[in-house]
DNA sequence: TATCACAACTTGTATATACAAGTTAATATA
DNA sequence: TATATTAACTTGTATATACAAGTTGTGATA
């Protein structure tokens, strides 16, 4: 909270409504409150209301209805495809377990999987860290993600055990994910597929690759997603 | 045009910036009139303008940086699973090749590709149209599209070939997609997917399940695509 | 010619106000 | 008790105005 005074009234209308909705404290169905409530509970104008509204239904959170209200959409499911969540906010924590298969180490930049490199970036190296997400004690998504070492204090040594990348980077550096690219395709499972997933050769499995960009300027992290989707695909709202 | 006069203005402004970036009169880097500029030229205020541009960011039209200006980023790319565009906005129409391998005829539903019906969407039936998609020659996408019998004159008769769907909708129907769901898998490819691929058994392919909600309340359509990613992955922004 | 300061532009954020259009609740009447 | 009408709520759309903060261009000066 050390910083959540500087941020515009909107933003902060509309980061507790967001926490709000993933805390469950609103569920599928429920009805925000107006807008003139906020209004008044916020002591903000409604043009400022109406703008944090709009971000959480851009987001897929709410789904507003003239003359009846916001009604509560739940918090957006699906690995990052479709929104800007992260694979934690996509399948829901409790049913997700994160068990990181390589702690995040110092290391050279491989290539960005296949997204191009600036020159600052492959002078600073990277952080690489591998996971693997598991539902109800199934190994479903195996990721390799690495985000450049620009002003990240103490992070090799942080827990990201089931936990959010997205968060961490958010509530201890504030770089929030605001965009990105990705590339999406199906190929058959390789060795360390095999391995982790449990399957045969020749499995196909979905491979996700992507780049975020940030709020902080010229700094992006990039990610590659494997998943064995024979039981849960991925799934989204749009 | 014929009910253009009824849309809202900001709505007016929206469409038109839009149509300018998808036909190329504004281009990737380009820098839109300023907010004062539009709304002089459009005779709003500078809210109604903001709002139009608001949605050209969330849609990832263009890119707003303080002081500067409204950059255009193109027409958002990546079928579907990142935007509301369809298939054709996804790749350009340039490089892309629509044919329609069984046209629209009106069927009882199959499943609705998992999602389920209601009640009223049973009754009515559904025309169904399979179209491939071939991108520089070579068949790409394969896909199946299944749209509720409810209000469509002609549209058996119409022309889909090398036309988006999403186009002939919002044109002689005035519906728009608004948003929907999917899911995401891979799958190897069954024999339909061999033919049209020319790919071999085992082959992996990406499969996207697609429920796409409209503007016309209780009005959803349906669309199954298998995708070869082997030379062309789904690429987005997002 | 280069640099600095300032003006003039841009987008970002916000208040205030008003009316349109949709939904729901309350009240009156049959 | 049921129905219809109206009031009171909701979101949708818009104008007007003001100041903050970022970027760029212009003019003055060294």
């Amino acid at each position: 909270m050390t910083n959540k005074k500087s941020l515009p009234p909107y933003k902060i209308l509309y980061e507790q409504l967001r926490r709000h909705i993933t805390d469950g404290l609103y569920e599928k169905g429920d009805i925000l409150p107006s807008e003139n409530e906020l209004c008044t509970t916020h002591n903000v104008t409604r043009p400022t209301v109406r703008k944090a509204l709009d971000r959480l239904v851009h987001e897929g959170y709410i789904r507003k209805k003239q003359g009846k209200g916001s009604i509560v959409q739940g918090q957006p499911q699906g690995v990052g495809i479709l929104s800007l969540s992260g694979t934690t906010s996509a399948i829901g924590k409790e049913n997700l377990e994160t068990k990181i298969i390589i702690k995040p180490y110092l290391t050279t930049w491989e290539d960005a999987f296949g997204f191009p490199l600036l020159s600052y970036e492959k002078e600073v190296g990277c952080y690489r860290i591998e996971r693997l997400r598991i539902i109800n004690k199934q190994p479903v998504f195996y990721d390799i993600t690495m985000v450049p070492n620009i002003n990240l204090p103490r992070f090799s040594t942080r827990n990201f055990e089931n936990r959010s990348l997205f968060e961490i980077m958010r509530t201890n550096y504030q770089i929030e994910v605001i965009g990105g690219e990705q590339k999406l395709m199906a190929i058959t499972a390789n060795e360390a597929m095999q391995q982790y997933f449990n399957v045969k050769p020749g499995h196909p499995i979905l491979r996700l690759d992507r780049k975020m960009e940030t709020t902080k300027e010229g700094f992006f992290f990039y990610s590659q997603v494997f998943c064995n989707t024979t039981d849960y695909g991925l799934y989204g709202t749009f």
